[in-house]
DNA sequence: AAGCCGCTCACCCGTTCGGGGGATGTCTTT
DNA sequence: AAAGACATCCCCCGAACGGGTGAGCGGCTT
């Protein structure tokens, strides 16, 4: 199984000049190309990469903002930040962004692409000095509860059953009923009927308002 | 115009009780009785009060876990909770839950009353000891961004226009699309137009699931 | 002048959702 | 044994929502 890559850059021959490079490595596929962060956006869902090599600068939306945007759908991607410049800043931002590397277009392209496959191994980060920024980041990321820590804590805050509470958790994900049906192998009607009793208790009129009232006091 | 009243205790000759007591007093309406938290909740609704008294034990729901319920939907009303128990960390608890005071079972009842009109007129709190606390309690709590500031985060976050994050606003609030119409002053079609250009960019495919992406990230 | 973008609105269609009612079975509490 | 809470499912209905397509208009850029 080959390495998927996501080329996302302005420039049409930037972009095929690095398709054309990558591609002479065999165990290296790439799988699309976007022109702006939008469209890298929704190449994404297209192609399914696992690599992203992805510009800073770009219209429409910027590879920081783009890289964000794409890592909080798909967390298991990893992207490696492209620039000319080797801005500070713009380092510490790529890496906020939850970049896995950042480097710059002048590298050499065997070292470039001996960056890609050890990225895609899981190397942690491809910056050396960038350890310790990197620590710090991650320490201050949400520990990303479970399912089951947030329905303790749905239901001390709400009067909610057990299966109530389970559904909210679900709903929290932004599922529908069926999905929600789907994952706890009951009935859509099921679903509707515990939807109908928790609104009466949270005292809302929908799941969109259900979902506001706890998401706002929560962090 | 009267102050009005809710009642909420689970012992139903101590309801009677207290109602009698304070109708007696002429500027006192009591406008509803509830059994238990969530009976309260839902009388909240239904009556409209402007002071509710809160007994603490209640079965079903608290009243420290009511009156948080409560306060997150109508920060206006101001709470008394009442208690036979002098126990400090239920009143820590109270406080936290955003009571406006904390009173014994055993008050006088003319200081009772007066305890009743001075909060309604807007005293802060009804017990000296707690007056720091309350001053940290309201130290910590979020600052309610207005509806500007979060359009202005939402748009550094997102690449929407400015009617998308406007419209992004209110469907964050758990507007409907009818609501949001009448809130800006266009047609739902409108609306829904702007939505799907939301959804496109967001990369959701319902309102549920953009309210969550942006509200899961941001305390 | 032509083109793009953003904002507006409309129509149609199928799906989903919310609200109402009722029914069954289990389990615990009284 | 009776009562209540809980979970499950069903039916019906109207409203809301999402998806697609199309279209007009003003403003800005080229």
């Amino acid at each position: 199984m080959r390495i998927k890559i996501l080329i996302a850059d302005d420039q049409r021959l930037f972009r095929q000049g690095l398709r054309s490079l990558l591609e002479q490595a065999e165990d290296l596929e790439v799988v699309g190309e976007a022109a702006d962060g939008q469209d890298a956006f929704t190449m994404v869902q297209k192609t399914g990469p696992s690599i992203i090599l992805m510009d800073v600068e770009m219209p429409k939306l910027d590879g920081i903002n783009a890289t964000r945007m794409i890592l909080e759908r798909y967390p298991h991607i990893r992207v490696l930040m492209l620039s000319v410049h080797n801005d500070d800043e713009r380092v510490v931002s790529a890496i906020q962004a939850g970049a896995a590397g950042y480097i710059l277009k002048d590298a050499d392209h065997n070292e470039f692409i001996r960056i890609i496959r050890s990225t895609h191994s899981g190397e942690p980060i491809t910056s050396p000095f960038l350890a310790d920024l990197t620590q710090r980041i991650q320490g201050r990321q949400s520990p990303s509860r479970t399912d089951e820590e947030i329905k303790r804590e749905i239901r001390e805050r709400y009067p909610l059953t057990e299966r109530e509470g389970e559904i909210l958790v679900h709903l929290l994900k932004g599922m529908s009923n069926k999905e929600i049906s789907d994952a706890v192998c009951v009935s859509t009607e099921t679903i509707k009927s515990h939807l109908q009793n928790i609104y009466k208790k949270l005292g809302v009129k929908s799941r969109i308002e259900a979902a506001v009232l706890f998401l706002k006091n929560n962090p």
